[in-house]
DNA sequence: CGATCACTTGACGTTAACGTCAACGTAAAG
DNA sequence: CTTTACGTTGACGTTAACGTCAAGTGATCG
C-alpha cells in the first residue's frame, strides 16, 4: 500500500509557477484549506486539484471570490430541492458568461487571422 | 449627403453601459482619442469601434495596456519588413493566448454540464 | 439674466491581488 | 551547537481600474 502523495508549499508553488505568497493568499480567501502538521501546511491531492481550478479561473479573468463560488458549486453536497434549483440557476448564469467569452474569443481569433493575412500579403509585395 | 454621426460622452456611456469616468480613463490610457470641439469631446464612429474592441478585451480579462497594444496592432500601417515580422510574432503570441483561453472555457463548460447533469438527476430522485 | 444642464479638469479614495519586508520557529546538516 | 533551509505570521506597500467628490466652464431655456 502506498501512502497518498502530499506536497509542501514550495513544491506546489514551483509546479504551478506561483509564489508561496499567492498560495497563502488563496488560503486566506478560502479557496484552499490545506492540512496543518503543527504550523506547517500539507497540501493533498484535493488541494492540488482545487488550485488547478483556481488558476484556470484566473487565466479566464475571474475574480477570486467568483472563483470560490464556482469551485464551491463543484464539490457541494446539496440536500433539498430549493438548493438544487438555485444551483441550477447559478450554473445557467455561468454558462451564459462562458459562452459570451467564447464568442468574444472566436471573434478575436478571426480578426487576428485577418490581420495576419494582410501582414503576410504586405510581406510578399515587399519581395 | 448626410453628415457622419458623432456621439457625446454621455451617449456613448449610456449605449455601452459604462460611466463617463471610464471613458476618460480609457482616453488617459491612450485607448481612445476623441476629437475636441473646444473642451468638449466628440466621439466619431472610429472611436466607437475602438471602444467596442476595448470592452471586448476587458470582458476577456486583458489589462488595459495589453488591450492597447492589441488594438494598435489592428490599425497600424506597417512599413518595413522588420516591423511586419515583428507584428506577425506578436500575433502568434496573442493567438496562443486566446487558444489557451478557449481550451479553458471549453473545459469549464464541459464540467459545468456535468455538474448540471448530476443536479438534475438528484432533483429527479427527490420526486 | 439667472438657473439648469452637460461637460470639463484635478485630485484624492477604493478594491483586488498579490509583493515585500521583518521577525520568528524548527529540523536537519556539518 | 550554530548555520542553513524551509516554513510561519503579521503588516505595510503597490498597481490597475476605476469611483467619488469639488470646483469650474459654456450653452440653452424660461
Amino acid at each position: 500500500m502506498t501512502t497518498p502523495r502530499t506536497w509542501s508549499i514550495a513544491e506546489l508553488a514551483d509546479e504551478f509557477d506561483i509564489t508561496h505568497r499567492t498560495l497563502r493568499h488563496y488560503e486566506a480567501q478560502g479557496l484552499l484549506a490545506p492540512e496543518r502538521r503543527g504550523q506547517v501546511r500539507i497540501y493533498h491531492r484535493r488541494d492540488r486539484t482545487r488550485l488547478a481550478l483556481v488558476l484556470r479561473g484566473r487565466r479566464l479573468g475571474f475574480a477570486l471570490d467568483e472563483i470560490r463560488t464556482i469551485i464551491d458549486m463543484y464539490d457541494e453536497q446539496p440536500g433539498e430541492a430549493g438548493q438544487l434549483t438555485y444551483l441550477l440557476s447559478q450554473i445557467e448564469d455561468r454558462r451564459r458568461d462562458l459562452e459570451q467569452r467564447r464568442r468574444d474569443i472566436e471573434d478575436s481569433l478571426r480578426e487576428l487571422a485577418e490581420v495576419e493575412r494582410r501582414c503576410q500579403e504586405d510581406l510578399r509585395t515587399l519581395n
